[in-house]
DNA sequence: TGATAATTTGACCGGTTGGTAAACATTACA
DNA sequence: TGTAATGTTTACCAACCGGTCAAATTATCA
């Protein structure tokens, strides 16, 4: 047999589900790092320690590694704000949005930029999911928002720019690190800019800026 | 003579003059939808309208003109942080450069993407200029915060983490356009949603979420 | 163990890419 | 106007890139 590659067995070998688990791990590192486009199937083969051929071998092209990827990938990325909670209190429920997206940005930044780099180019691979059921994820938890406006527990804000603004300053960390770095500089070269903005950003979208007392 | 290339006559030909900016033009097209490693020369040529070997002409490499782009954008770009100002009011002046930040991603978005891939695939060609000038710009301008918060004029806040949240949410709107656009939907199509932003953004930044009477 | 299926590899292919060489065309200017 | 400097183009090259193929190797299991 010379053309195995899934969906035939029906049944995956160990060795199919070993190596595309290693692929798919080279291929978040290399396309995270610089794109579909500016990434190639060679870098990915090196990283995984593997031959192009036998790359190939698991994925057809260089678009159903991809694919396979963002496939993977998506449904993880949009945990925290599926669970997103109506029934909890309006500023806990945000503040913890806030908590784990920035929790995701520091463990998970290769997912963050490889979403960034895709939606920067246009989305030309992800167009779908981002009208489909991202746009239908999103809906429902503005609606949510709106109803807690309405009923004067929060602010009463534009929900959709709430979590506009939510994902940008989290996921910067993550898609914007190395600048980040740069202007923090070694004096504050751990970790700890992560709680920093923990605190920072839980502060501003509950309190704002303004001096109250 | 064959290699004329500028600072030969010392004085720039009106032919020069025209064609480096056509060019410059047409790379900030190309850099800032596909990032340096994605974009071809042959794509500028054929969005500035000249052969290949014309462009090359002017910028001896691929580099040399992703170079002459971001030497040229960078000041611009950073106008917006220099005309922060001390002496004025800080809740004013923090809200007249959330607006400002938001203009230029409305108005040059493309210029806000060349950057936004630069720094995503972990700014190689401008790490000198994160290190540098932004660095020093950045620190001045927290300082300036910093004793805002000192004297009681604003909240007490990591004055860094506050410019990074002004420069995500900001950009954003650029750098993400189409899923901003995707999540918005046909509702929303016109550019209303730069005004929306800049009203929620600025509530957002003065006041926080919290509802108070 | 042996045979059959699954996996891996080296050699290769056509198209693209960054860049060059040299001939050709145009402009500036004495 | 003539000529030297400047600007443009055609043809080309070597390296790279996505992908194929057939042969070789390894795993599976009767």
């Amino acid at each position: 047999m010379v053309l195995p590659r899934a969906a035939k067995t029906q049944r995956r070998t160990r060795i199919q589900e070993e190596k595309e688990e290693r692929i798919l791990e080279a291929a978040l590192e290399v396309f995270s790092a610089s794109g579909f486009r500016g990434s190639t199937i060679d870098q990915i083969a090196e990283v995984a320690g593997m031959s192009k051929p036998n790359l190939l071998y698991y994925f057809r092209t260089k678009e159903a590694m991809h694919r396979a990827l963002i496939d993977r990938v998506l449904d993880t990325w949009l945990d925290p704000l599926r669970e997103f909670n109506a029934e909890g209190n309006p500023v806990a429920e945000i503040r913890s949005y806030i908590r784990r997206k920035l929790e995701m940005a520091r463990d998970f930044p290769r997912e963050s930029r490889l979403f960034a780099n895709e939606v920067l180019q246009g989305a030309p691979h992800i167009e779908d999911e981002l009208k489909g059921p991202l746009k239908q994820l999103v809906d429902e938890k503005a609606e949510v928002i709106r109803a807690w406006a309405k009923a004067g527990k929060i602010a009463n804000c534009d929900p959709y720019h709430l979590i506009f603004a939510i994902w940008s300053t989290t996921q910067h960390y993550a898609d914007f690190d190395v600048q980040v770095r740069a202007v923090l500089g070694q004096e504050h070269a751990g970790e700890g800019r992560f709680e920093d903005a923990a605190r920072f950003l839980e502060r501003l979208f509950v309190d704002g800026l303004q001096v109250r007392e």
